[in-house]
DNA sequence: TTGCGATAGTTCCAAAACGAAACTTAGGAG
DNA sequence: CTCCTAAGTTTCGTTTTGGAACTATCGCAA
């Protein structure tokens, strides 16, 4: 079965997952809660390839989860920001966050990390 | 960046995705939160293939996870059962699955769905 | 004692997704 | 003009995925 079936599964969390459940989405929401809405910001911040975060924005836009904003008429310029379905994603990045502090520690950084 | 070097991120969201983080993980966690625990249901219930459930566990078990358990002797066979730390996702599955009921309503169920 | 079914994988190959890096588009500043 | 910023897009080689067949092991029945 193919990943993009997912979305019509009987399961709510499979459903979910059909949109959030790949390599990258979640972080770039967990940006948008930390108060960034730029491509380069999303870029720096985590670290993906402009290929993939412009594919996904453009996903996470066509559910309504992110909306596409102009913020320049000069050079047009756009940014993305949570609508309030996006909003509500957030108790599931916190309970991520929660396990990952409790479960996942750093790995001390390979000595030299000055 | 590649997925692979995120456990060692800052952000504890991050740590936790680079195991769970991708597509299928959290679905056969899924089914092992509604009590399914052999390969071959895992197989059956999320339609996804031998191939990449195989690596999953693998990955989920190193995890500390899911715990790889022999339930016969005849016939030596394994299934996986979820640890305390794997007990501990029930909170990120729920608020994953509320979200999916909210947000992602089931587009019409292939009219047969009796 | 040979053949069959059940179960947990492994292997093979083609197709899709990804990663890195260069390229594009459009206005502003010097 | 020419360079700079910012949001993408394109290209191309590598990795991951999907599908299907194959393997291994034991229990059971003929």
């Amino acid at each position: 079965m193919k990943w993009s079936e997912l979305s019509d599964n009987w399961c709510p969390v499979a459903r979910t997952l059909s949109i959030v459940g790949d390599r990258w989405t979640l972080l770039i929401l967990r940006d948008c809660f930390l108060g960034l809405s730029r491509f380069e910001q999303f870029i720096e911040s985590s670290g993906m390839t402009r290929h993939i975060l412009a594919e996904r924005l453009k996903r996470l836009v066509e559910a309504g989860i992110l909306e596409r904003r102009k913020y320049s008429d000069g050079p047009k310029r756009y940014d993305y920001v949570l609508t309030e379905k996006g909003q509500e994603l957030a108790p599931a990045l916190m309970t991520l966050r929660d396990w990952g502090k409790k479960h996942m520690p750093v790995r001390r950084a390979t000595s030299a990390d000055t």
